[in-house]
DNA sequence: GTCTATATTGAGATAGAC
DNA sequence: GTCTATCTCAATATAGAC
């Protein structure tokens, strides 16, 4: 006879990682708000109370959810100043890894940057600003010590950090909008290149110089 | 005696606005589906029945709101091709007054930035990809008239719009999130600087042409 | 740990008087 | 056009059996 108090003879928290990763779906394509609790548990194929015991309420599994990919995230960060290379190669290397994270873990994602930039939707609060100024810090050092080293010119680091955070910012921008034509790692490296070499075609230099680009 | 079947003494469609202004200040504090209509209606002054007098539904009041700066923005673009300048200056100009639009409506921007890049929260559909897709090409025309002049160097034209298009992203973007610190249009301005002329010091020019920056 | 059944609240929307 | 009163439905959350 079969043993009476199991049912779906799940392996260990499996159920507990249905439960997360049908939320994750759930929050990506209709947002907090607009998920139910119901939607949830049915995806995982269990019931409410589940998902109460497991996380004691909607906003329980949604910060439980956020958890990971923002430790990663800091983990990425506390790594990227104690590097080697030139300015330009440790500032590639840390946005092409945080673009990276970014795309492990896309549904999150698009969730984060929806809170972020628009209303919390009643989500509960979570301090993403926090990690988004760490981030600009980081890339700030780094251009201010490439500036240092005469790896860059003198002038306004912050202006080069913002349009930094911009070419890596598109870049999951067009990831989660249209990713079958996503600008990727390569466009990305690209961009940050254009970034320290510009586009203009200065007077002196008509035929020489088209190295990278 | 008073006229009786009047209450408040409205000036004509003022209901209306006050209606519209509540919602967009709801959408844009709390997203679309955690705003209730009851919240609107209570901000307006009024009652519920006459929200739905006026637009039907929650939607309909939702795409009513939407409707304006899309209008605005795809007339902006509409100009941008038909106007003479450099390459650089064209671009420099689309991209200040993409980003003046964006900050004259910063609620309803906030509410379309959530729903772009995230989950539609429940609302009716919006073809807010058309729009941006509109800006890109109208970028990156003006990108290759400016490589086609020689303004430009030869290089990807796509990655220059995507850095482009970053540097205005970021520039909105802090817009939502930290205002008190805004980059503003003098800040997009110089990040389009730095992607025309790049901020690498090449091995040549160690003392020379700190133009612009 | 997982279920059935239910409490409770508030949502979007409308009828019908004025 | 604007109100009061109400319909209907679905939401979060829980009690209590197994």
């Amino acid at each position: 006879m079969a043993r009476p108090s199991r049912k779906g003879v799940e392996p260990e928290g499996d159920v507990r990682r249905k439960l997360l990763a049908g939320a994750a779906g759930l929050f990506a394509s209709k947002g907090y708000a607009a998920t139910t609790v119901r939607e949830i548990v049915e995806r995982a194929g269990v019931t409410k109370p589940v998902l109460y015991y497991y996380f004691r309420s909607k906003e329980g599994i949604f910060l439980e959810l956020m958890r990971e990919p923002l430790e990663r995230f800091a983990a990425l960060l506390d790594t990227a100043t104690s590097e080697d290379g030139t300015a330009r190669e440790r500032i590639a290397r840390l946005c092409v890894r945080a673009y990276e994270v970014f795309v492990e873990h896309l549904e999150l994602a698009r969730v984060m940057f929806a809170i972020y930039y628009g209303p919390p939707q009643g989500a509960p609060f979570v301090d993403f600003d926090a990690s988004h100024i760490r981030f600009q810090d980081a890339v700030l050092k780094l251009l201010e010590e490439g500036i240092r080293r005469r790896e860059f010119r003198k002038g306004n680091a912050r202006d080069m950090m913002w349009a930094v955070i911009g070419a890596v910012n598109v870049a999951m921008e067009q990831e989660l909008c249209r990713p079958r034509q996503s600008i990727g790692r390569g466009g990305t490296e690209r961009m940050l290149g254009i970034l320290f070499d510009g586009i203009a075609l200065g007077k002196d230099e008509a035929k020489g110089r088209g190295k990278g680009r």
